[in-house]
DNA sequence: CTTTCAGCCTGGGCGC
DNA sequence: TGCGCCCAGGCTGAAA
């Protein structure tokens, strides 16, 4: 579930790590899902490691960009392998990394040889090539960058009607949000997920922008959220969990008011939220 | 035009 | 014990 804090981690953990190294070589494993170029990319260096949304972007020394989504269960690891659930014999647990890995690539770098390699459980996750940045990306605002400000907020509504939920999810408008840290923003500034976005003040407007900015930071400076234990992997030790108000706290009191959190399913998501302070 | 929604995909958890 | 069903949820493209 890497939302923006996730792979802001990600990025900042494999950046030191990958910047100078040349790529030597690239399997697909996928070849379904996952189209590259034949003999695009192996000789090139990697200059940097950036987030563009949600996405993982490698600046390659030709002048094209690398880019892996993770989307769900996706995983990009350096030098390390899947962690898999415990109990399971070193054969079998290197057959289940096996079968989800999905792209394989050696690195080189002052003569040591490393690989990075991209896990997808459920494959939902893409990788792809492109010359230009611009086509990177989902087109919406970033957060936590200079634009996102009370007015841009308000011309990026326009003359919708959606549900403040439904809004803030969508990637064309901001970036990075998913569920968890859409529930949390919103309880943070005590507003209900079904709220139509025509119908805030300026002031619920200002809180929704204060209280994203601020839930992201401290969620990036703890290393994003972490669920199971088949999740946590390197890049993934995140320890935000332990602030969630209401996301996957159904049925516990409030820590504002006590009245019970609750779930509710709308357009085939969960949104927790406590009815008795979002209005 | 805007908005909603099924489908993609697998493994874990639950009820029977 | 094992089968069927539901759930996680970002994003696309089709339908409303």
């Amino acid at each position: 579930m890497p939302e923006l804090p996730e792979v802001e981690t990600v990025v900042n953990q494999l950046e030191p790590l990958l910047k100078g190294q040349e790529i030597v070589s690239v399997a697909v494993h996928d070849k379904a899902r996952i189209k590259l170029p034949r003999g695009s990319i192996p000789g090139q260096k990697i200059k940097q490691v950036i987030r563009v949304g949600k996405e993982i972007v490698l600046p390659l020394s030709g002048g094209k960009f690398l880019s892996f989504h993770l989307r769900m269960t996706g995983r990009l690891l350096w030098n390390s392998s899947l962690k898999t659930p415990s109990g399971l014999l070193h054969q079998e647990s290197s057959a289940l990394e096996q079968k989800h890995l999905r792209l394989e690539m050696k690195l080189k770098k002052n003569g040591k040889i490393s690989d990075l390699k991209f896990f997808d459980v459920r494959k939902f996750g893409t990788v792809k090539l492109v010359s230009d940045i611009s086509q990177l990306g989902t087109g919406g605002v970033e957060p936590l960058g200079e634009d996102f400000t009370l007015s841009t907020l308000q011309s990026l509504i326009g003359k919708s009607s959606q549900s403040l939920r439904n809004f803030l999810m969508r990637q064309d408008k901001i970036v990075g949000l998913g569920n968890i840290y859409v529930c949390e923003i919103l309880f943070s500034s005590g507003l209900h997920p079904e709220r139509t976005v025509d119908s805030l003040t300026t002031d619920e407007l200002s809180a929704i922008k204060k209280d994203t900015q601020r839930i992201l930071k401290r969620a990036i400076k703890n290393c994003g959220t972490t669920f199971s234990d088949f999740q946590q992997t390197t890049g993934e030790t995140g320890s935000y969990q332990k602030y969630l108000k209401v996301y996957g706290r159904e049925g516990e009191p409030c820590s504002r008011c006590e009245t019970e959190i609750v779930r509710e399913k709308t357009g085939g998501r969960s949104s927790f939220y406590c009815p008795g302070c979002q209005e």
